[in-house]
DNA sequence: AAAATTGTTGACTACACGGTCAACTTGAGT
DNA sequence: ACTCAAGTTGACCGTGTAGTCAACAATTTT
């Protein structure tokens, strides 16, 4: 699962063939079919663990209720940057969101796949979604329709973090958190 | 090239087999090695000749100096709607913005390709950036720095398009006038 | 310790894919 | 009518790919 991330991210869906799959987790045809039917379901079953298990605590402990709004807002940008900053020492290239992209790629193939790739993004959106009601609550900002301003900023991100990848480049988060304040019409100049 | 074009945007790079193209163009494979050295090379010809002859002329006509700046963004918006209803209508599937779905697959490879991406994305941003210069200059917003405007508006763009592709669905669409009013921060309420 | 379940493997098939080429066709210039 | 360049073609090759399977190994159950 790992292996077939590491190669779906670096590369893209359609360029990685099983053989690679399996060469990368040193593990033989017989094996990878024993377990999975299709390169498709293992991406599901390799997309849903590291969700559940990696990026669901993480942005849980990022987004939690007990820190302030926009704070919250302020470590999601810190905490893209240095994921993608990881990323980029490790691969070499800035590989953005393995999802969106991946989302994009197999939009009009591999139907179960698909699914659970907008599954997963709905719930990422929810964490904006909870934060500017909460900062709308708090006075912080003015956003009576917390899900249509969260679909703004999801894609907004979404977006930038992409463009992240075609370029090549980090300089594009340089100025998220600002831009995300500006986006939202934080009131405050800037907290934290 | 209107066959590698469609198969591409349709499906995806890596999933377009050179067998494929030949097929639609009706064409034999012998013929295509005589113009093409691969893949890669007609893609970059098949986008750098759609861009050429369809694409910037109408993004000329859309944002025509000669039109108040905030009615070319409506215009803008309403060019991509229409763009995306066609498509939907002729291929059942929304399917984004070719250059950005096809850049964010090949990032890691195919560099002339990537290349040649990056430069009609960066023409692309300068008619929003020019556009927004304008609206500032005219009092229509505050944008001092029209170039980090224009590349949040084309992140937000770009990402609402990539969504509507990964969702298949058009609904993204409404309010995106509203929203790019609202994140250039208009002043007056909506113009025409 | 025997049996049953779970997992692993290498060898195999069938086929699609990228790429080549010599022979052939077409069309324009003379 | 002849020439020559531009373009087309079907047949072909080697390789890589998805997928299968019977035999083997490891682990757990009884």
């Amino acid at each position: 699962m790992e292996a077939v991330r590491e190669l779906i991210w670096a590369g893209s869906y359609g360029a990685t063939t099983i053989d690679q799959i399996c060469q990368k987790a040193g593990v033989k045809k017989g094996s990878f079919y024993y377990f999975f039917d299709s390169k498709a379901d293992l991406a599901v079953a390799a997309i849903n663990e590291d969700w559940e298990q990696r990026r669901r605590p993480e942005l849980d402990a990022i987004f939690s209720p007990t820190i302030p709004p926009l704070e919250r807002l302020k470590k999601y940008c810190d905490y893209g940057y240095r994921f993608q900053a990881e990323i980029k020492a490790k691969f070499g290239c800035v590989l953005g969101c393995p999802l969106f992209t991946l989302g994009a790629e197999v939009s009009t193939q591999e139907a179960p796949l698909q699914k659970k790739i907008q599954e997963i993004l709905d719930q990422k959106r929810r964490y904006l979604e909870s934060t500017i009601r909460d900062a709308h609550a708090a006075g912080l900002i003015h956003a009576p329709d917390a899900e249509a301003k969260a679909r703004m900023l999801f894609s907004f991100y979404q977006g930038l973090i992409t463009e992240a990848r075609i370029h090549n480049s980090l300089e594009v988060f340089r100025g998220a958190v600002h831009h995300t304040y500006e986006l939202l019409g934080v009131k405050q100049p800037v907290p934290a």
